[in-house]
DNA sequence: ACTCTAAATGCAACAATGTTGCATAAGTGA
DNA sequence: TCACTTATGCAACATTGTTGCATTTAGAGT
């Protein structure tokens, strides 16, 4: 993504931009997946840790990162669309993380959920799914095929 | 739930009897939902932090009880169903964040979800969803509707 | 009921993770 | 460029989770 989009985005949320701030979102969207806190830390290292933890909580309050859990501690991020607001991410789609590679993906959800049960009203969810991915797949049923039998 | 009941649960999976883990099973299970992290040190603060962490691993790992995460930092937990296996945990029910009492339920799944998403093969999954529960939305509704026009 | 052994517990110390206050630096609108 | 607000870095602190080790305890065998 190019630099004056991100530039862009800030600039809607009028949050400041600062280099920073840009240096999160670039290493956020160059990585496949969302990105885990330790990778961002990693990437960002001439960042103070506290203005690490800041500035994360600067873009997801301002809608530009949403953050993917994966039943664990550590936490993952990834930019959002353009259609999350500040205070209400709607993400219908699936935190999917790769048993194999261990990468998390955001895919989108096929189907239309009604996940209203009883008298629980529903306004928000989100799917942490695991399994292998695309090319992990592959990868396994290469390495099946050509053992030998 | 009786104790006895509890006891069973621990032989069950080869797990010694405590009081602390008795202790613990019997805090999970009387909470109304998932109960929790700081709650469960505040009921059982005569056992040490420690051993909490531990035991909480050791229920974990035995499948008597499952982290209900909720995209937060803190961890909550609930009591496994009696199929849950030590390893495979299959939960194929939502987590459910009430946005006013904030309490954690477990919900039973009303339909069967079909998550695949073209190569990406799912094979567990857990549904993390927010909104007003049962008791709240009652409240809710007899409040606006006893209020002045 | 007693003994033995492996497992559970408590304690101390440590490690990792996240937060707050404050002085300084930097972004932005005029 | 000036003035004002916000962002940053640093230090200190707070919280959360982990490890090693000595002691106690659960449970199996006698």
């Amino acid at each position: 993504m190019r630099e004056e989009d991100l530039k862009q985005r800030l600039r809607a949320r009028n949050l400041r931009i600062t280099p920073n701030r840009l240096e999160m979102l670039t290493a956020v969207d160059r990585y496949v997946g969302a990105i885990p806190h330790a990778k961002l830390q990693a990437d960002l290292r001439s960042m103070d840790r506290v203005t690490l933890y800041r500035t994360i909580n600067v873009l997801l309050e301002g809608g530009l990162i949403h953050r993917a859990s994966a039943n664990e501690q550590e936490s993952y991020y990834a930019l959002c669309e353009d259609s999350c607001q500040a205070d209400g991410h709607q993400h219908q789609h699936i935190h999917f993380k790769c048993e194999t590679c261990e990468k998390i993906y955001c895919l989108p959800l096929q189907q239309n959920l009604q996940l209203n049960t009883g008298a629980f009203k529903v306004k928000n969810f989100e799917i942490l799914a695991s399994g292998n991915c695309e090319a992990c797949n592959l990868r396994l049923s290469q390495n099946l095929a050509s053992e030998p039998e």
